[in-house]
Formats: C-alpha cells, sequence, structure tokens
DNA sequence: CTAGGGTTAG
C-alpha cells in the first residue's frame, strides 16, 4: 500500500486539490521515510504546495530537504518566478549557485534569466549567461531565447540579435522575442520583418506573435495591415482571448476607428481591467472625453476598479472638456489607495492645470518624488499656457541644474512660454543657446515658437530673417506664425506673399483660411478673398462646431452656438443684453470682423452675442455666487470679440473670469486680460 | 519532463 504510494507519487501529488490532504500526504512521506528515499519526492511536493499557492510550504520542503535534487530546486524557482517574485528568484538561484551543489541544469538557467529579465538587470542576467555558457548551455533552445529575451528587455536589440542569429535552431517563441522585441523598441518595421521571416522560416504563427503583430501595426498607424492581421486571426481560426482581442480594441483605438474598437470590445466574451482600460484610453486618445467617462461608470458597473492606467485616462479626459470635480476625485481616489508615481502625477498635474487651477498643478509637481522630463516639460508648458513665462523659465532653470537635463520638448515648452508672454529677449537667448549649449538641433516646432515670438512683438524682419535662415524647410507652423505677426502688425506687402505660400501648403484647418482670408481683405486684394472663400465653403460642412464648457457647482454644463435648447436660455440672453447695454456705456465696439458671414451688421452683432462662449459665461455668472471664479473651456480660438467682451465683463461683475481656448489661457480681472491682447 | 514569447497610460 504504502509501497504503490510511493511509487505513484507524481499522479496523486498532481491531482490534490486541497490543502489539508496535501499536509495529510506530506506528513505520511516524513512517517514513511519515501520523501528522503524518492528520488523526485521532494520536487514533486514543492510542485504541489506552490499549485496550492503555498510558498511558505514549499521552500519548507526545500529546507528539510538534506541533499536536494535540482529538480525540487526548479520546481521552487518556478514556483516563485509564476507568483511573481522575480527578486526571490534570484535570491535563490544565487543561494544554489553559493552551495555550490546541485548543479543548475538548463531550466535553472531559464527561470533566473527570464527574472533578470523582467527586472531588467543586464549585468545579473549577463552573469547568468556565463555560468550557463561555462556548463556547456549556450546552446541550448530554451536558455538561447530567455537570452534573447533578456537583451530585448533591456533594450538592446543588438544583443537580442546576436543571441537569436547564433541560435542553432529557432521556433515559435524565439521568434516571437524577436517580434515583440522590435515593438518595444519602437522598430515596428523590423517587427513585421523578423513576422515574414519566421513565416518563411516555415514556423506557424499562434495568438502570441499576432499580438505583437497587432501592436506594431498600431505603432505604425497602418489601419489596412492592421485589418489584415485581424482578418488573419479569424481566418486561421485563431483561439482568441482576453489578450489578442484587447490588442485588436487598442490597434483600431490607436489608429482612429473606435466604432471598430468599440465593437470589437462589446463583443469580448471575457473582458478583464486592461480590457477596459485599453477601450476607455482609447476614447481618451480620440477626443471623447465623454464616452471615455461612460465607460469609467460601466466598467465599474461590471465590478472592475479602474487600475493605474484607466485612471491616467479619466485624468485625460477631465483635462479635455475641464472636470475639475471628477478630476479631484481621481486624485483623492489615489491619495487614499497608492503612492503617487509619476506618470499619474504628470496627468493629474495637467488635469488641475488645464482645469485652470495652475497652483494645484505646481502643488501636485511639488509632491510627486520622482519626477521625470515628461513631467518637467509638462509643467513648464502648463505656466507657458497661463502665460506665466517668467515662472517657465525659473522652472526651467531648475531642470536645466538637476540630472535630467533638457530635451527637445523642453525647449518647445519654453520658447512656446516665452511667446504667450512676449519675452522677447529671453525667447533669442535661449534660442540661441539651445544648439551651442545644450546640442539640441533647432526643429521646426522649435522656429515656429520663435517666429511666432518675434512677430507678435512686432520683429518681422528679424522674424523673417530667422525662417530664411533655417536649414530644414519650413513647414506650415512656421509661415502661419508669421502671417498672422504680419497680419497684427499690417504688413501687408509680406503678408500677402506669405499668405500665398501658406495657401501653396493646402492647410487642413480652418482658422487659417480665415487668417489668409483676412490678410487680403486687409491688402484689399478681393479677388484672393473670393478665392478663399470658395475654398473655405468647401470646409463649412465639416466644419468642427464650436462649443464651450462650464463647470457649475460641480456639473459639467455644454454650450453650443446660438444654443437656444438650454433651459435657462432666456435669462442668458437677458443677462447678455444688460451685460452689453453696460459695455457699450464703457467704450465696447462690436467687431463684426470675427463674424465671417456676409450678413447686416446688426444681424452679425447678435451672432457674437450667440457665441458659445458667451453664453457660457453668463450661465456661470447667474448660477454662482459673487467672487466665484468662472473657468470656460472652448474647443476653438476664442473669438476676438469675446475676447474684447469678458474684458468688459470681468470689470462690470467684479469677476475672475478665466477662458480656455485650443491655444492657451486667458484670464480676465478687471477688465484686463493676461494674455496682453495677442491671443 | 520542466523551463523561454503576450494586453492598457502622462
Amino acid at each position: 500500500m504504502l509501497h504503490s504510494t510511493m511509487y505513484h507519487l507524481k499522479p496523486i501529488l498532481t491531482s490534490v486539490g486541497n490543502p489539508l490532504t496535501l499536509a495529510r500526504i506530506h506528513a505520511l512521506l516524513i512517517l514513511t521515510g519515501s520523501l528522503s528515499r524518492t528520488p523526485h519526492a521532494p520536487a514533486h511536493l514543492i510542485a504541489a504546495y506552490s499549485r496550492l499557492e503555498d510558498i511558505p510550504a514549499a521552500r519548507s520542503v526545500l529546507r528539510t530537504t538534506s541533499r536536494p535534487s535540482i529538480l525540487a530546486y526548479n520546481s521552487l524557482l518556478i514556483a516563485l518566478s509564476r507568483c511573481g517574485s522575480p527578486h526571490q528568484v534570484l535570491s535563490l538561484y544565487r543561494h544554489l549557485l553559493s552551495v555550490g551543489r546541485p548543479l543548475p541544469d538548463s531550466s535553472t538557467f531559464t527561470v533566473s534569466l527570464k527574472a533578470c529579465a523582467q527586472l531588467s538587470d543586464l549585468s545579473s542576467g549577463e552573469e547568468v549567461r556565463s555560468h550557463a555558457d561555462s556548463l556547456g548551455y549556450s546552446r541550448d533552445l530554451f536558455v538561447c531565447s530567455s537570452l534573447v529575451n533578456l537583451y530585448a528587455k533591456c533594450g538592446d536589440m543588438e544583443g537580442a540579435a546576436e543571441v537569436f542569429d547564433g541560435m542553432p535552431k529557432r521556433d515559435l517563441v524565439s521568434w516571437t522575442t524577436m517580434v515583440t522585441g522590435f515593438v518595444n523598441a519602437r522598430q515596428p518595421v523590423e517587427a513585421i520583418r523578423a513576422y515574414r521571416r519566421m513565416r518563411l522560416d516555415g514556423v506557424e504563427e499562434d495568438g502570441i506573435v499576432m499580438v505583437g503583430l497587432a501592436r506594431a501595426c498600431a505603432e505604425l498607424g497602418d489601419t489596412r495591415m492592421g485589418r489584415s492581421v485581424h482578418g488573419r486571426l479569424i481566418r486561421l481560426g485563431m483561439r482568441m482571448d482576453v489578450v489578442v482581442e484587447t490588442c485588436l480594441v487598442d490597434m483600431y483605438a490607436k489608429n482612429g476607428e473606435m466604432e471598430a474598437a468599440g465593437m470589437i470590445f462589446d463583443r469580448m466574451r471575457c473582458k478583464n481591467v486592461v480590457s477596459w482600460s485599453a477601450l476607455i484610453s482609447g476614447y481618451t486618445q480620440n477626443g471623447l472625453a465623454g464616452d471615455a467617462l461612460q465607460k469609467l461608470i460601466e466598467m465599474q458597473d461590471h465590478g472592475f476598479q479602474p487600475d493605474l492606467v484607466a485612471l491616467v485616462s479619466t485624468s485625460s479626459a477631465c483635462s479635455q472638456i475641464g472636470f475639475l470635480k471628477l478630476g479631484r476625485s481621481v486624485h483623492g481616489f489615489i491619495m487614499r489607495r497608492m503612492e503617487l508615481e509619476c506618470i499619474l502625477g504628470t496627468a493629474l498635474m495637467d488635469m488641475y492645470s488645464k482645469c485652470g487651477s495652475l497652483s494645484s498643478a505646481r502643488a501636485l509637481f511639488d509632491r510627486i518624488s520622482s519626477r521625470d522630463s515628461v513631467l518637467w516639460n509638462a509643467m513648464i508648458a502648463s505656466y507657458g499656457v497661463h502665460g506665466r513665462g517668467r515662472d517657465a523659465l525659473s522652472l526651467f532653470l531648475e531642470m536645466k541644474d538637476s540630472e535630467l537635463g533638457p530635451d527637445d520638448v523642453t525647449f518647445s515648452s519654453l520658447l512656446s512660454a516665452f511667446s504667450h508672454s512676449g519675452l522677447v529677449k529671453e525667447g533669442r537667448y535661449w534660442f540661441g543657446l539651445m544648439k551651442k549649449e545644450f546640442g539640441i538641433e533647432p526643429e521646426e516646432k522649435h522656429y515656429a515658437c520663435m517666429v511666432d515670438l518675434l512677430a507678435r512683438a512686432g520683429h518681422l524682419e528679424e522674424a523673417h530673417r530667422l525662417v530664411q535662415s533655417m536649414v530644414i524647410e519650413p513647414g506650415i507652423g512656421v509661415w502661419v506664425a508669421l502671417l498672422s505677426g504680419c497680419h497684427n502688425h499690417k504688413k501687408l506687402d509680406l503678408g500677402e506673399s506669405i499668405a500665398k505660400k501658406v495657401l501653396d501648403l493646402n492647410p487642413d484647418d480652418l482658422g487659417i483660411y480665415s487668417l489668409v482670408s483676412n490678410v487680403y481683405a486687409a491688402a484689399r486684394n478681393w479677388d484672393k478673398v473670393v478665392e478663399v472663400r470658395r475654398v473655405m465653403k468647401k470646409f463649412r460642412t465639416r466644419k468642427v462646431p464650436g462649443y464651450s464648457l462650464v463647470e457649475v457647482n460641480g456639473k459639467l454644463h455644454g454650450f453650443l452656438m446660438e444654443d437656444k435648447s438650454h433651459p435657462q436660455y432666456e435669462k442668458i440672453v437677458e443677462m447678455l443684453e444688460r451685460l452689453d447695454r453696460e459695455m457699450r456705456k464703457l467704450g465696447y465696439v462690436a467687431r463684426t470682423e470675427f463674424v465671417f458671414h456676409d450678413l447686416e451688421e446688426e444681424v452679425k452683432e447678435r451672432m457674437l452675442c450667440s457665441h458659445s462662449e458667451r453664453l457660457a459665461i453668463a450661465f456661470g455668472l447667474l448660477n454662482t455666487g459673487p467672487g466665484t471664479r468662472i473657468v470656460v473651456i472652448k474647443n476653438l480660438r476664442v473669438c476676438g470679440d469675446c475676447h474684447d467682451a469678458t474684458k468688459f465683463i470681468s470689470m462690470i461683475v467684479n469677476r475672475e473670469i478665466v477662458v480656455r481656448d485650443s491655444k492657451r489661457f486667458h484670464h480676465f480681472r478687471d477688465g484686463v486680460c493676461s494674455c496682453g491682447d495677442y491671443w
């Protein structure tokens, strides 16, 4: 009886699903002495304990075994690896190494290398490698593919390729390692090439390689190839698991096809937190903040707590629509549960800034302990869009002296901050040092900031010379910056020639056509005005409607132009008419040039009054107490007439009014705007 | 006969 138990130890231990039964068998094995006599008994027992996720018991078996076999060690190493403890894997491996016996085998090295890869610990990995080499495992398929993975995870694709190319034979797993490695190294073209080579090698694909391929398509933004990957998965009748389907959702989302992404998501039979987060981030990244928030609620209704990624996307959705109340509650949720790490910290910082609370943004920035350059750049950019160029500069100086140092994005943020604040001297100075001191080659975006800065300040010749001095071909951003400078400063000759260049570049932005049209109109070049208007007409059908959002008492209210559907519409109009009368007494004159329709002056004036930003401001004033700050978010540029009007309104009602448009923030107070009227 | 390859974010 006992003998037969020992003989069939493995099948029995494999099937034990009950801790108590296992403990009884364990006791029996000790009592009969078969634990020490049967060669692989400790290994099987350790495996049995680890299947029940009882790592301490598994450990104690190894500890109490007098001369454990390598299989016993491997069982525990595999158990530790499976429960996600790479540090413990490595320390057990080192223990084994220090004891000197038993000798490690291929599995030992494979599991240990996996742990190194998970930790991105290249130097430990190379120690394991030389140990494996010395014991003759340098051509082992498993050891080699683990090594390929190690180098890939550490971002060294050359190292990975070197091991890969030297392998005696390659299988699906090692090919997949290369494909995925290239994707992670942001070399999607190489990833696809590796997949093709694999197919030419006669290796059949499975779902896991296809995940890599789908991600490569997402990274490339190649919708057609993405669809063909999807089609191939279906044609080959591959088992679609959560991971594969989540990748497809993400791929379609990244290619801007949210309908397709949503459809695949809805049809998924099994969803996890990651699938939900992928969907939510898809909506956010496509500018569909409302859908993102809707899905966040649905996710919780389905019993999933949002993870870090979902919270990042939620914060970003709040930023888009100025939903401070919800953004704050995400912040609170985090503070109660976890340490504020860098990525979510950046998203929350950005949320406070974009919701108009620059001081909260800075307070959050100061609380994040491990700051990376994305966070620094985002904080500098926040100062910039709020028109706080000097604060941007002093933060930049702090960053410059930190270990990180500025990068190309830092300089865009800084130069754009200067241009929003009119800090011309500072702009010239730091733009000059950018290449000389920091070795950062100026790109189109940097030139666009500089041209904008100079042109706004009226230094049009200097701006023009800068454009002409560019080594790279100036793009539309640079020309538009120069053109709007010409328009503001009535440099009509230069303006007309730049307008032509802008038109030749076929802009896809209606705002640019209005600018061009206005330049031609100012130069009395009516033929050209007619021509541009004709192009604009084609756009009108697919023009983005202007809307404004305002948060009142924690609820978000949206307004479209001439939005009569709003329950308080009558009261809003009444308010605006009253304000209009007072504004006129103070010297306000309607600037009807901001209406791009051919209408009677009076009709134009009424249209200006029904701009969405005005409705939102009036609604805010009607529904908040005296002294409350009003924050309005507008999706397009704020109209110049509304800008003027808001200055007057801020004075009449004695309120601080903050308007965020597609470019920057305008802080209105006591009849003055922080942007100095250069919007 | 065990081990190696996979999903979401600022």
